[in-house]
RNA sequence: GGAGAGAUGGCUGAGUGGUCGAAAGCGCUCCCCUGCUAAGGGAGUAAGGGCUAAUACCCCUUCGAGGGUUCGAAUCCCUCUCUCUCCGCCA
C-alpha cells in the first residue's frame, strides 16, 4: 500500500509514477472521496466527543444523586446522528481502502522505462552460453530418455502442469535444495526456517497477492478457507506482521525451502511442455527485513546471494532490471536472474529479486523502533528466489548434458549425490 | 472428536456498567541523593488515526476479532479466532 498521506498530498505525483507502469490512477475520483472522508471523519469524531462528554457528566450526576432525566433527554438523538455519520464515514473509508489496496507500489527512480519484458535492461552477464558440438536436447527429451522424468504419469494423477521425477533426477533436485539452503545459511547469513504451506487470506493481503490476484492462487475447499502458498515469501514475510522490532533486531535474513502452488491462470498456452511452468514446484526463498533506507543496498546483496548459487553451479546467466511495465504489483524495483537453457537457446527466469520497501510492511503493520526517538516506523521488506529448484534442475540437465544423453553432476552437488559425477539412464 | 479454562500495555497481573487508556509490580528512560559497581527518592514510559507547517496542542479509536444491549462497556449478550489443560485418536 502507498502511504495514504502521500496520496492526499501528492496524488498527481503518485499518478505520474504509476503511469510509468501503464497504470491509470483516477486522481479526481480519489480526491473527491478523500474530501468526503475528511469532513465526515471530523464530524463523526466531533459527535463521539460530545457523546463521551455527556456520558461522563451523566455518570457524575448520577453519582451525586442528581436527577438524570434532563441530561438523558439532551442526548436523545445523539446516538442516531452519530450512527448515520459513522455509517457514511465507513462507506467512504471502504471505498478509499479498495482504491488504496488496488494501487501498485511506487516505482523506484532507477527502474528503466518500458512496456513489457522486451524492454527490460540487461545489467550484467556471467559465464558464456555453452557451445555443444552436438544438437542440444531439452530437459524433456533428456529426462524421458533417462527414464527419470514422467509427464504422463503425472497427468494420470493430477493432470497437466505436474511432473513425476524418479531416481537420480528426484535426488538431484533434493541435492540442489540442500546445496542452496546450506550456502545461504553458512555463507550468506540467513536463518533457515520451516513454514506452513497453507495460509489464511490475511497473510496474502499482507504480501499483496490479495485482494487483486486471487485467480493465481489455489484455494482449498474445506471448512477453513486456506490458500496454498504461491511462494514462501508469503509465510516468511508475514513473520513481521503486527510486529515492532527493536532497532537492534534488524536486519534479518530468512531462507526457506517450500513447494509453491500456482494456478497459472492467464498463462494458458505458455510453456505447456516440460516442467518450466508447473502448478507445483520447489523453491528456496530469501527474505530480508531491513530499516527504511537500507533496502536498496539489501536488494543488491540479495540478488548477489541468488547469483552466487548459479556461479557455484557454473550456470551461465544474466541479470536484468525489470522495466516499469514489467515490475510486479508490490515491488518498487526488481532484478530477474535468467539462466541459460541450451535446449531453448534462451535465457529463462530462474530468480526474481524485489525490493517492496514499505509497501508490504504498511499492509502488515511491520515496524521497527528507531534508535533515537524510539518511535515506530515501517520496515522495508525484500524477497527473492535463491533460486527456483525446478528450473535450476532443468538448467543443470541442459547445461551438463553429454552427447549420449547422460548428465554430468556439477561439482558442488556431487557430495549430495553420493560422490558420483554423472547420471545415466535408469 | 469429547470436557474444561483463558485471551488486558515491553513482561507479570488487578480490574465485572460511569471520573479506566486502564491499579500494582517488574523492566526501561531522565533527574536527585549517595564517595564508590549497592540502596533510596522523584518524574516519565502503548499503538493507530484525525487536525496541523509540526514528531506542538487538541480530538477520536483500541483491553484477541467482529457484531449487539446502554446516555455510557475491559466489564453484560452473541458469533468467530487463537492459546492452554485433561481424555480419545494420530504421522
Amino acid at each position: 500500500m502507498i502511504d495514504p498521506k502521500l496520496l492526499r498530498q501528492a496524488a498527481t505525483d503518485v499518478a505520474a509514477n504509476l503511469a510509468r507502469r501503464g497504470f491509470v490512477f483516477d486522481t479526481n475520483a480519489y480526491i473527491a472521496l478523500e474530501e468526503q472522508r475528511k469532513s465526515l471523519q471530523i464530524e463523526t469524531e466531533q459527535l463521539q466527543s460530545e457523546r463521551n462528554a455527556s456520558a461522563k457528566s451523566i455518570g457524575k450526576a448520577k453519582a451525586q444523586g442528581e436527577d438524570i432525566e434532563p441530561l438523558l433527554a439532551a442526548v436523545q438523538d445523539l446516538g442516531d446522528r452519530l450512527e448515520s455519520k459513522t455509517a457514511a464515514l465507513q462507506s467512504v473509508q471502504e471505498q478509499l481502502s479498495d482504491i488504496e489496496l488496488g494501487l501498485p507500489n511506487l516505482l523506484d527512480d532507477s527502474v528503466p522505462d518500458g512496456k513489457d519484458e522486451s524492454d527490460n535492461a540487461e545489467v550484467r552477464t556471467w559465464g558464456n552460453p555453452v557451445e555443444l558440438d552436438f544438437d542440444a536436447r531439452d530437459h524433456i527429451e533428456l529426462g524421458e530418455s533417462l527414464n527419470l522424468l514422467e509427464f504422463e504419469t503425472a497427468a494420470k494423477i493430477s493432470g497437466s502442469r505436474f511432473t513425476v521425477m524418479k531416481g537420480d533426477l528426484a535426488r538431484l533436485q533434493r541435492a540442489l535444495i540442500q546445496f542452496m539452503l546450506n550456502t545461504h545459511t553458512e555463507e550468506h547469513g540467513y536463518e533457515e526456517t520451516y513454514v506452513p504451506y497453507l495460509v489464511r487470506a490475511d497473510a496474502l493481503i499482507g504480501t499483496s497477492q490479495l485482494p487483486k490476484f486471487e485467480e493465481d492462487l489455489f484455494k482449498i475447499e474445506a471448512d477453513i478457507p486456506y490458500y496454498l502458498i504461491p511462494t514462501a515469501e508469503v509465510p516468511v514475510t508475514n513473520f513481521a506482521r503486527d510486529t515492532i522490532f527493536d532497532a537492534a533486531d534488524l536486519p534479518k535474513r530468512y531462507t526457506a525451502h517450500t513447494p509453491c502452488f500456482r494456478s497459472e491462470a492467464g498463462s494458458h498456452g505458455q510453456d505447456t511442455r516440460g516442467m518450466i511452468r508447473q502448478h507445483q514446484f520447489e523453491k528456496v526463498e530469501l527474505v530480508h527485513f531491513v530499516a527504511a533506507g537500507e533496502s536498496m543496498d539489501a536488494l543488491e546483496a540479495l540478488t548477489g546471494h541468488a547469483e552466487k548459487i548459479l556461479q557455484k553451479l557454473e550456470l551461465p546467466y544474466r541479470v536484468v532490471a525489470l522495466c516499469a511495465g514489467d515490475v510486479g504489483f508490490g515491488a518498487a524495483k526488481t532484478y530477474d536472474i535468467e539462466v541459460w537453457l541450451p535446449g531453448q537457446q534462451k535465457y529463462r527466469e530462474i530468480s526474481s529479486c524485489s525490493n517492496y520497501n514499505d509497501f508490504q510492511a504498511r499492509r502488515m503493520k511491520a515496524r521497527r523502533r528507531t534508535e533515537e526517538p524510539g518511535k515506530p516506523e515501517l520496515i522495508h521488506t525484500l524477497n527473492g528466489s535463491g533460486v527456483a529448484a525446478g528450473r535450476a534442475l532443468i538448467a543443470v540437465m541442459e547445461n551438463y548434458q553429454n552427447e549420449d544423453g547422460s548428465i554430468r553432476i556439477p561439482e558442488v552437488l556431487q557430495p549430495y549425490m553420493g560422490g558420483r559425477s554423472v547420471i545415466n539412464a535408469a
